[in-house]
Parts: structure tokens; sequence; C-alpha cells
DNA sequence: CACCAGACGCAATGATTTTGCTTTAAGGTG
DNA sequence: CACCTTAAAGCAAAATCATTGCGTCTGGTG
């Protein structure tokens, strides 16, 4: 993560918390573009001062808030193929990160984030979970391409749209990439 | 463009000429990072609150700067065949775009931009000048793979790249993807 | 248990943002 | 060409936010 290397357990561990949670709170509340640091301190029971020195600003908390956000909470779900796995899977990444919500966390994940870092981990969740994908489909001796080219042309394209282009998007395009990917009748 | 419907050559144009070209200065002259608000009014010759009330805050201004300076200046090069004309045109987009100054713009243009459509614009650059390469192809005789095409496969895997995973991209990675559209051998 | 270092609270200071009101200038009209 | 309308800019006060020095507290360590 980007500056996080709290003491576990200890007070550091308690105010990061609260301030993650006050984050949550306020941001469904009243929308993520009435936060400020003090508004959020106050919520959090925190003086602004704290935030301030552990986060440097109100982007850098919000990006960090985003990561933790964007991290996948539960394995890919089986489905007994590869296309089926990752047909499912791509949708419900698109349907996840193409909503309003979804968009203003992968903006905040890539803003307030001068190394990278906090992006990367980003991508790096998406490549992990596409790893269990394509692993479990080896195993059950279907042949499957490399994580490299489902990020290339099925997250990439997905992502691509959700940012630059945020019409004319749909589960059908999802269903489409993958498909190309693995070649009309599997890979 | 985001909120400009400025009256050509009045008065807004020229304090709009005037703040876009105060942000190019400082941006250069002590990097983007330090600028604010009453700096960049006071360089342009302007009162801050000229500038909240045109563009609401500095994100806002720096995404329509950033726009402004990720338009292409010139047509995509001709060499002669689809391939060349599109591997030299995707190898230039990576070279800029992944330059820090390049990555920076990118960023900007994203952020301060509530409803998408600076980002937007800067995916219509692209299309259009892939749209250009891919006309003189169809013209010349050749066979050629429509837009859409092009940017969920070529363009959208380099912005991805360029914003999730800085490390390891060079322009052999940006001739792979143009050769594995086009087909090893050509379309 | 006593110590050390890191993290937090508090409060003062400085900078930025917001806002009401006034003034200016562009574009249209008689 | 002079006049009118109106959007946009200037100005200045008030509010909010960001920064920083210093003292206090907490949790880990010897």
């Amino acid at each position: 993560m980007s500056r996080q290397m709290v003491r576990p357990g200890g007070r550091s561990a308690r105010v990061q918390a609260s301030v993650h949670a006050a984050v949550h709170e306020l941001a469904s509340e009243m929308g993520r573009d009435a936060l400020t640091v003090p508004l959020v301190a106050q919520r959090a029971g925190v003086t602004p001062s704290t935030i301030y020195r552990r986060w440097g600003d109100l982007q850098e908390l919000l990006s960090d808030v985003a990561v933790e956000r964007l991290r996948p909470d539960t394995a890919p779900g089986e489905h007994g193929t590869l296309p089926s796995d990752l047909t499912a899977w791509a949708e419900q990444f698109l349907d996840e990160m193409s909503s309003p919500a979804g968009r203003a966390y992968i903006r905040d994940a890539l803003l307030g984030d001068p190394d990278g870092s906090n992006a990367g981990q980003c991508s790096a969740y998406a490549a992990e979970q596409i790893d269990v994908i394509l692993t479990r489909a080896t195993e059950r001796g279907e042949k499957a391409p490399d994580v490299e080219t489902v990020i290339d042309h099925v997250v990439a394209p997905l992502m691509y749209r959700i940012l630059f282009r945020p019409a004319g998007l749909d589960a059908e395009y999802a269903r489409r990439l993958v498909t190309a990917i693995l070649g009309p009748a599997g890979p």
C-alpha cells in the first residue's frame, strides 16, 4: 500500500480503521465530492492534523481507501469451463467497475498516487483473479492463454472504455472480448 | 470541451488564453505539483475568483489544459503500408503518453472531469488519428480492421499499462500489439 | 518497570476558497 | 452610432482548509 506501515493492533491501527470507516460513511451519505479532511477527521474522532501527517492530503487518503475497496473479497466463481469462468468474471468486473462508485474509486486510486503503486496494486488484484481462473482451467486439462494476454485483450479494453468512453458499455461487450480471445469455439 | 463556451475573440477568450498560458509556464518552471490557483491567477494577471468561477477548482482547470495539450498537432505519418503506418503511430503514441509529462497530462485529464467529457475527448483524438490511417489503407486497397478493433487491442492495452503498470513498456510491446491485430503476415 | 520512539492532540499561523456586490466590456438593437 | 442587456471579471471580506511547532500519550523493548 502507499505508506501504511502501521503497528498492527495499536492506536495507529485504530486511527486508520476509524478514518477509513469515516470516509466510507461520509462518501455514501453526502457524496464523494463533498468530502474534506476536517469533515472526515471530525467523523473519525480525530484531529485534522493527524490525517494530514499520515496521508499528506485528501487525495492520498482517498487513494488508499479506494485501493482497499477495489480489493476482491472473494475468489472467482467456478462454472466448470474456462469460457464460462472468464465470461462470468469479466461481466462482474465490468459491472462493478463501471458503476459511478466504481469509476470514482478507480480514479481515486489513480490519483494521489505519485509513484503509481496504488494503481499497480489494482492491476495486481485483477491479475491474481485471472491467474486463479486460468490455473484452474489448465488443471482441468483445458488449453488456456496466459495472464498477460487476458489483461491486454479483456481487462485493458474494459478499463479503457470505463475511463475514457463510459457510454455504450454492456455485458455483451465483455462477452465479445472473452470470445475473441478464447477463439469462437474455444482456444 | 468541459465548460468553455466562451465568446470567441472577447475578453473571455483572452482570459482563457492567458490562464492556460500561465499554467503551462508555471508547470514547466516549478513543476506541476507546485501549482495553486492564486499562483496561476497572479501569473495570468487575473483574480483568483475568476478562475474559481470559471473552472471550479484547480483540477478542472488542469484537466482542461491537459486535454488541449493532448490534442495531436499533426496528421499521422505516411509510410506506404498499413502495418508501417500503424506501428509508427503506436510507437509514437506510447512514447508521448508514457513520459512523465504524458502520464501527468492523462491523469489530469481523467481527474476533475465529473462527466467524463474531457477523457472522452482524448479518446476521440486517438480515434481520429487511427481513422485517418485506416482510411488511407483502405483507399490503397489494403484490408484494414475497423477503428474499434484497433482501439480495443492496441490503444487500450497501451493506455492500461501506462496508467496501471508503468514498468516494462517499450516500443517492442507496441509493435507486438500491432502485429497481433493485423495478423503476423498482414491482415 | 523504565525507557524510547513514533504517533496523536492542541493551537496558532498562513494560505486557499467562497461569496456578495460592483464594474467592465461584448454583442445586439433601434 | 449611441444605447441597452447581460455574461463575465474585479474587489474585498469572511469562511474554510492546510501547515507547523510543541507538549502529551501510547505501545513496544530491554
